[in-house]
DNA sequence: TATTGTTATACTCTATAACTATA
DNA sequence: TATAGTTATAGAGTATAACAATA
């Protein structure tokens, strides 16, 4: 067995855990003097740093969930004027769901807040520590998306 | 605003998205032929590392959970045959829950699924690079957790 | 007929509060 | 009276199924 490895993913379900539990949320929050509950705070967030309005079917894409979820979301986020909505203009079925003035501060406060975490965290590191850290993990997420994905499309049986 | 920063949060979001999701504890739990769900898993998993039989208590601080969560997951463990528990010596009003012989094959299964999704998207990488990142996974978990137990433990007024 | 999104519903995971028993 | 754990209950987050509307 793979020490290294153990150690590794030990340290991930760590980290996960402690972005996963509600408290973690609730302080970052009650210091940001928001009332943004999880799942609104990470479509603002991705809303923010694609840039211009997106599907729903996007962004469930991108946050990893499914639409129905995401509907509902952007519900309540329009319904505290946060995001709004227009038809596309490409397909008559789909909505371009895009930041308001407002949602766009609110948004800049959630990302600030989530970064904040990282900050502290990484505050006494050496610059280049946070340069391998980036590239280093821009690299798994994007292997491990790819290897579910084709785990997930591929019929059962294949499946190794 | 730091880019690189962004770049790393917006990683480790994805990664998380990643575990958090059902789909991925299905396909690792079919894969291995188990029918143990999420909460299990982890039980089983920290008891195997952490070697001998721990308090639901200390369960439950490790996995970043309330007790009570921890007390009814080991029940549905116990129900399965997969871990025992026997009074504290030291300490009446505790228990120690530690795994069968069954339980530990299982919870070797368990981990080995855990890490297999981390070695599969890693099989291409140099071996510095996954040192690099078992190195700054581990501090970033340790840093991250002492920032939020030190926050959690302050009075509200003093937080930052 | 396939696809985009919504509505309705149910499930999984986790938290809080009230309680029991030992220290 | 403080602490370890349990029982009971409630909440947040996400998924599945059935549907509507457009392509």
């Amino acid at each position: 067995m793979d020490r290294e490895l153990a150690v590794t993913v030990a340290a991930f379900r760590s980290v996960v855990s402690t972005l996963k539990r509600a408290k973690t949320h609730d302080l970052m929050a009650t210091v940001a003097g928001m009332r943004i509950d999880q799942p609104e705070a990470q479509v603002l967030i991705h809303l923010l740093d694609s840039g211009d309005p997106r599907r729903v079917g996007a962004i469930a894409q991108a946050l990893q969930v499914e639409s129905p979820h995401v509907t509902r979301t952007v519900a309540k986020l329009e319904r505290q004027g946060l995001v709004e909505r227009v038809r596309d203009p490409d397909d008559g079925r789909a909505w371009r769901i895009g930041l308001t003035g407002q949602g766009g501060d609110v948004a800049q406060v959630c990302m600030r807040v989530n970064m904040e975490l990282f900050e502290t965290a990484m505050a006494g590191w050496v610059p280049q520590d946070r340069a391998e850290l980036t590239r280093l993990l821009g690299r798994l997420s994007e292997d491990m998306l790819g290897i579910l994905e084709a785990r997930l499309d591929a019929p059962a049986g294949q499946r190794p």
